[in-house]
DNA sequence: CAGCCTCGAGTTCT
DNA sequence: CTCGAGGCTG
């Protein structure tokens, strides 16, 4: 191949800085400065000035935007300045409560305003940019904040992108020679409607919400089909900067100079001053929600003056200066078409709406819980109403409450009262629901029922308990309906054969189930205690009767007294283990699970001499996912060291270990006063 | 006895 | 995660 020559590279050049240019203004600025055929006419002669001297095509050339050849993965790239998460509010108060914690913070009156930087929150993936001299040369997924997945080839692709950022207007000025940039990659809806389509009509997956769709399309390893997804993204945030690089003083003067550079910023960002202001901003834009070319599930909030932000810091991983305040959740309009009854564990009937497919928050929901027939006859519930329901939280479907226009229309399917069945779906014995009791049981126990029996099993494999790794659900269901197993000693002698003869399941799994059953026998009083299954004594109060009675036969002749005399036993949980014991069918039960030999240590030698107990006496709760370790192992280091680990916080809670995406335990902690730690800061708690 | 602090149980979808 | 209810404390 011929060297290009000097003319060949000026020109090229010049198409390279005049597309970028007209790229920007096109999708940027909404103000084309060309034709379309113009523009392809340019793009086509630099392609192919590019074909014929490969060494033209530059990393900030504008055709890279139409992809790559595919990737074999991702790299992880490991971010300078951590990707954040942020607090939510739900209601007008949660907004005040935050206002009045900077306020106090930043030691002025709540009367005083503050100013406050506020956008729309984006339903879409957080990404990070990367510029040296201007020129983007890496862009990466959130991941878990600290490191994410290196999709620059992808990011290349999104028109609205700077490839080469736009120098200042006022020359005294330069470009940062290194600057790093957040923003939100989306896909705006009408762009996720002719997708859906084109995937339709390709037999292709449909996607659930334009979020899946811009999350999938950023995530492909062939960055060709990326460019032909029409994604967008919005800068909204600065994350660093060359040292001694002059930057606004503002939040909002950030944007706007970052705007200037060339990056594409949200027309909806608007400044606020104090939190009336904010709740204006909020309601305004929930009202133009819908007319939005883009989805977004909330407002979020920033403390624009970039002095106070330093001031105000972190909690967990989460700025203090910014919340997001969060629309609420979305409701949809849909039918009950039948309600069945599921049977628990301990035999309780809950009552399962099947609903008429339909899409909320994103989401097909097909179930959603009634509860107990309390909560039924409360919202007046009919097979075949129309009905409202939502995404409680996050993410559990509910059914909010009828539609009661709908009933005066009477054509349709009639509608029918629910009623709680008086015998058992599975095994036909009495229903019963005792006086002031919200849920109604079977009465055949483990015995009779062959679905108590069912749970019964998946209890005892489950994590929590008996921890029999590859048993999940599923296996249990089939070799349950296989009746391979009837009760829970028979997994232990379950053979390869038996295994083997299930759908799906090779000798090799076979094996390794049985590999998994056998290691589950080395366990701890405690465990086996709660794997059993007996009512009302959950993780911690079989952790508490394993450490009183050191002893399995203690534990089975115990009377109420003796039981009485653990903490947090009580005259019902007493009488619930007395009656597990006085069973003889569970007896037998457990006479055959000691024979299989599962075993424990023997009196727990208590560590209480050993490690000092340098956090006796103190309760920690544990709430959000941890990157290095997982919540059980960070219980059970604390556990060792004397503490005490709760499920809920309240005012004796020590301190809040937050993790990522903590929900709202946070809030409530933050409400209470109460400390919260980070990860670093419960390392340091463990002594790492 | 009331109210707070916990624990237990049940649940959906990707 | 949330609700309901058991147990403890003032």
């Amino acid at each position: 191949m011929k060297k290009a020559s000097i003319s060949d590279a000026k020109r090229a050049a010049t198409l390279k800085e005049q597309l970028n240019r007209h790229m920007h203004a096109y999708h940027v600025l909404d103000s084309p400065l060309v034709s379309d055929a113009q523009f392809d006419s340019l793009f086509r002669e630099l392609q192919a000035l590019e074909q014929a001297h490969p060494e033209l095509n530059t990393i900030d050339s504008p055709t890279s935007r139409v992809g790559a050849p595919p990737l074999e993965g991702f790299k992880q790239v490991v971010h300078g300045v951590p990707m954040l998460s942020l607090g939510n509010a739900f209601s007008d108060d949660e907004l005040h409560a935050w206002h009045k914690r900077i306020s106090e913070k930043l030691e002025q009156a709540v009367e005083d305003t503050v100013s406050y930087a506020a956008e729309p929150k984006l339903d879409g993936l957080a990404v990070s940019l990367r510029y040296e001299n201007g020129v983007f040369v890496e862009g990466a997924t959130r991941g878990d904040g600290k490191t994410g997945e290196d999709i620059t080839t992808n990011l290349r692709t999104l028109p609205m992108l700077p490839l080469v950022l736009t120098p200042p207007t006022d020359t005294t000025k330069k470009l940062p020679v290194s600057l790093q940039v957040r923003g939100e990659v989306f896909m705006e809806k009408k762009a996720f409607d002719s997708l859906n389509r084109a995937q339709e009509k390709a037999d292709q997956k449909v996607f659930a919400n334009p979020r899946n769709a811009a999350a999938g399309s950023l995530r492909l390893l062939d960055s060709s089909i990326t460019a032909s997804r029409q994604l967008s993204v919005y800068i909204y945030a600065l994350g660093d900067v060359s040292a001694n690089y002059d930057i606004p003083q503002t939040h909002s003067g950030v944007l706007a100079w970052l705007n200037s550079i060339g990056f594409p910023v949200c027309a909806e960002t608007a400044t606020c001053e104090g939190p009336e202001d904010c709740l204006k901003y909020y309601r305004k834009l929930q009202k133009r929600r819908e007319r939005l070319p883009y989805e977004i599930d909330g407002v979020v909030f920033k403390v624009d003056d970039l002095v106070s932000q330093k001031e105000l810091g972190f909690v967990s991983r989460a700025p203090r200066w910014a919340i997001a305040h969060k629309f609420p959740a979305e409701e949809a309009t849909t039918s009950i078409s039948d309600v069945e009854f599921q049977i628990g564990r301990t035999g309780a009937l809950t009552p399962v709406a099947r609903l008429e497919p339909v899409v909320v928050g994103g989401v097909t929901v097909s179930n959603a819980t009634l509860h107990n027939m309390d909560e039924i006859e409360r919202k007046d519930l009919k097979i075949n109403d129309t009905v409202i329901v939502r995404r409680a939280g996050d993410v559990i479907p509910e059914v909010v409450r009828v539609e009661l226009a709908a009933r005066k229309d009477k054509s349709g399917p009639r509608r029918r009262k629910i009623r709680m069945p008086e015998k058992c779906p599975v095994c036909k014995s009495t229903v019963e629901q005792k006086d002031g009791e919200a849920v109604a049981r079977c009465t055949g126990g483990t015995e009779k029922c062959a679905a108590q029996r069912k749970e019964s099993i998946k209890h005892f494999a489950s994590r929590r308990a008996m921890d029999i790794d590859g048993l999940g659900d599923k296996l249990v269901e089939q070799l349950f309906d296989e009746k391979h197993i009837e009760w829970v000693e028979d997994l232990y002698s379950l053979d390869v054969q038996a295994i083997a003869s299930l759908p799906r399941m090779g000798e090799k799994s076979a094996a390794n189930l049985l590999d998994a059953l056998q290691l589950s026998k080395d366990t701890t009083l405690g465990r086996f205690i709660f794997a059993l299954g007996i009512r009302e004594v959950g993780e911690t109060s079989a952790a508490n009767l394993a450490e009183h009675f050191c002893d399995l036969d203690a534990l089975g002749e115990a009377s109420i007294e003796d039981l009485e005399a653990v903490d947090d036993v009580g005259p019902v949980v007493a009488q619930s283990l007395l009656e597990y014991f006085a069973n003889a069918r569970n007896r037998q039960t457990v006479n055959a699970l000691v024979v299989a030999g599962i075993k424990w240590p023997a009196a727990a030698a208590k560590s209480e001499t050993a490690d000092s107990q340098e956090l006796a006496g103190k309760t920690y709760v544990l709430t959000g996912t941890l990157s290095d370790m997982t919540r059980d192992e960070a219980k059970s280091r604390l556990t060792a060291l004397g503490a005490k680990v709760s499920s809920s916080v309240s005012g004796k809670t020590t301190a809040l270990v937050a993790g990522e995406s903590a929900g709202s335990k946070l809030v409530k902690a933050e409400k209470l006063g109460v400390p919260v730690l980070d990860e670093s800061g419960l390392r340091k708690l463990l002594g790492d």
